[in-house]
DNA sequence: ATTTGTGCAAATCGTTTGCATCTGA
DNA sequence: TCAGATGCAAACGATTTGCACAAAT
């Protein structure tokens, strides 16, 4: 970890190291920062909420990770920064990565004097209904 | 307005006829509650912001604005409800409608037990880099 | 008369900020 | 040493809520 934030440019601290280690420590994540802080909670590693936000968007700026926003009220972050999309579960607020590509046909030229940073799909699902 | 509302199953209530009125009388429109209250105020039709947020709310229930959540910030609502997706314009916080149509091939399988319920698609733009 | 909607102000939620203190290079 | 990081609590902006009052059926 303190290796990997160097190369980022970003001062391996205490907090920073933790952080990373339980972000990057599984596969990948979709949470919040509400959500790392109470996980940096039970592993008994003492950080603030505040040093949450900072880190995760100190990690998305260097690139480690990749910020989704999807559902108006949180922001989450992906540590999978790789091309991809996501099913959004309704009611659940959760997000799952599509695995396989989705294939995106010619997209209208924008706007003069703009060009497209990025295409994201979200691809909205909930439960199938009961079958009565 | 009156007879849309009814026919939405929305009382006829002053406030709703006059917002109503304001969201529907040019074309496809992308806003949010701010925006409403303060157009509503300079046209001089007296509403709370509270009555202004639940107004959309109802009106998105009953389909007559459709709700896109890109920012993570605030919320948009878009008075045109038929299937199409939206450039958002980096910095500038605000949409457009994509004109033409975007194709989106196969989606692999969503999980077990869940169904689709929509596909969004934003394009992220920005301003082309001067030319130097 | 009864139900439903409205306005206001206070409350809430996620996130950011100001600032004193601490820490890594 | 000292720029940069952290923690805390207060500030913030968007949205929601509780409740007394008003308007629609």
């Amino acid at each position: 970890m303190v290796a990997r934030l160097r190369s980022a440019g970003l001062r391996p601290t205490r907090q920073r190291i933790d952080l990373g280690k339980l972000l990057f420590a599984r596969g990948d994540r979709h949470l919040t920062a509400e959500i790392l802080h109470e996980e940096a909670e039970r592993s008994n590693v003492r950080v603030s909420l505040a040093t949450v936000y900072n880190t995760l968007h100190q990690f998305t700026e260097a690139g480690l990770l990749r910020e989704v926003s999807v559902d108006g009220a949180r922001t989450y972050f992906d540590t999978n920064v790789s091309d991809h999309h996501h099913y959004f579960v309704e009611g659940e607020n959760r997000l799952i990565d599509v695995d396989g590509k989705i294939r995106i046909g010619e997209i209208p030229a924008p706007p003069d004097g703009m060009e497209i940073s990025a295409v994201e799909v979200v691809v909205r699902i909930r439960p199938k209904p009961d079958k009565q």
